[in-house]
DNA sequence: AATGAATGAGTGTTCATTCAT
DNA sequence: TATGAATGAACACTCATTCAT
């Protein structure tokens, strides 16, 4: 792991196509993206220059260059994704019409596709470091209330909270549990936060 | 939680404090409450055996001789919160007699006294290194079925999902927003999970 | 491998059968051919008192209770294999009656059986061991002496010497090299260092 | 064997030394000489990187960032002396011209310069570390068939090879004998493995 | 006589960060 | 602008040795 071991520095730009990516306007991004596949493997202080380097096959130097310190990568990265997330999870709600579209959703939500554990380990974590960093409270902010507002269009505000907790503790228990939850108990346990009424409430 | 961390009434008396320590019982467990401690402060991967040691008051080669590997530390320090976190959530419910105790009791889980803090960050954290630590499920499954069972006592396995959920949430949202949400509507979200009937239920 | 992680510190006397071995006279020996275990396996420097002592089947303790210190134990270690290798060695001459049977034996040496690795691989950490460590000199000479008296009985002095030399290349040539040697060749590097002559010679 | 190790002229000359050393070309080389210094003294077991970087006057961190793991610090290490070596080792056999000067030089070999034991204690550590370890393998191999090139310039493969293995026999018990054997002695028993004969043979 | 808890020095290795180029 | 060599602090872990029992 050792960033040397190379008999020429120089580096023959012969083999496999590192060298001449100069002028990449898309770096910054790559790195992002690689820093938050080290976050979903490796959990927030598994975040290293080095691990984000290799990921984003880019040189050390460059993550360095781009990021002023560990502290600002983890928070652009965090950033980054609440900024991709936020904009899946509207789309999610777009074809919503009936209040059976919107369960469906939901305890589609729950059960989860290929994707559910990244975001939900990266919910999770950015949960966990803006506990201790109050400097990533305003990301967590941004991400409930854009969560909240999906669902306040069709629900009011107070069930979309109680809806937003009720789901990320159904996630967590699904990713840990052995044995997984019978979508009816899902479905009931949503449509109970719903409200027995038909529509948007309080 | 037990006054653990106090220096041993025996110990050296001398000058520096240090010193012939020898022969210390308990030391394990007040290693292993110092490594929650950090636990609480820096998260799961800021446990370190340098910080538990010095927390314990314990020299560095007395954590590495009472634990193989930092990995074993942290479960097992797990292993002793889920069992001191057991009792304790059993006895919140003791005193529990009707409805009313019981929807108390949970509300006051969310708003949270002086350890909600401490113990809310401990479950979170267990949860996530769960999700990466398959040795460490058999303690997520041995809390949540505990604190189920617990709540089943009152509302019948099904709600005691939804209600361990639900409070997992909550608690969450709690810890992380600025303003605290209002006491009616934790205690309505509760209500409403627990349902509309009376006795024991699904 | 630290040494504790048991719960009990008693370790009730039930399990495998390590317990209750007070008085075991043959402790000693124990430790030492445990000790040239570890030695063939993991060279001289990989000795220590913990590996001996789980080789051995003995509690910590009781190696560092009876050898004084690592560079005993070592010592003490290899002065056991020279004593049986040289007992072992002589033994393989005690049939020969003819130069043939001699060149027999020595040719069977060089190829080796089944424990020429062990007995090569400490004969050569002996000899480096004793380039750095004067206290082992001793050792070496013996064995030495030893060898070429043996030799000697049949070759005369200066011959033993020489073969002792060749020996001991061709055994390290034969151990490195991945094809190996022929027969013949082996047989006659011997028969030209043994000398055209028939009788005990110089 | 190059003047490697001293201060390059061109460095801090402030008062403590260290500082400000950054950009030293042949940096890997001097700490490659510093390795096979330790290597001579301490044995394969006793490199460290703290011991090297001392020797070497080089901070810690440059020798894990030039070599990835100790283990390819050894190899190359190892890698370095067998080339220098090898050079040497030709370099020994240039000016011969009669088997009188054939035997001289290999006398020579065997009763030793200043050097003799800083080069059979490499080899002899080599050998033992390629036993263990495959990976060194190659290099015996390199340096092996190279001498023995060398040698069969004039002698012949199978001779060469006889020679070599006594030499390194013959090496190793002088270095270990207390008293030194006579010249006679050793010349005369390279002469017997040189053949009777006068050319090049088997 | 025998043992294992205890401890501090030392190990290989990783890393954020700096800086000459 | 971009890079990778450089460095020192910190890390997890191993160990010889001591010593109370």
């Amino acid at each position: 792991m050792g960033g040397a071991n190379v008999r020429d520095g120089h580096a023959a730009a012969v083999g496999e196509g590192r060298r001449t990516r100069r002028h990449d306007p898309r770096r910054r991004e790559r790195v992002l993206d690689a820093a938050l596949e080290v976050l979903v493997e490796d959990g927030v202080a598994g975040i290293t220059h080095r691990k984000v380097a290799v990921r984003a096959d880019v040189p050390l130097g460059s993550v360095t260059y781009h990021f002023a310190s560990l502290a600002e990568l983890r928070a652009q990265a965090f950033a980054w994704y609440v900024e991709q997330r936020t904009a899946e999870y509207e789309a999610l709600f777009t074809e919503v019409a009936s209040r059976e579209d919107l369960v469906d959703v939901l305890v589609g939500q729950v059960e989860g596709g290929p994707s559910r554990y990244r975001s939900a380990v990266l919910g999770f974590e950015l949960h966990l470091a803006a506990l201790r960093d109050p400097a990533l409270r305003a990301l967590t902010q941004r991400w409930t209330a854009a969560s909240r507002t999906v669902l306040a269009r069709f629900t009011g505000p107070q069930t979309a909270a109680r809806l937003d907790a009720l789901l990320e503790g159904m996630i967590m228990q699904a990713l840990l549990s052995t044995d997984r939850q019978p979508s009816e108990c899902i479905r009931a346990a949503i449509m109970q936060a719903l409200g027995a009424a038909g529509g948007p409430g309080t």
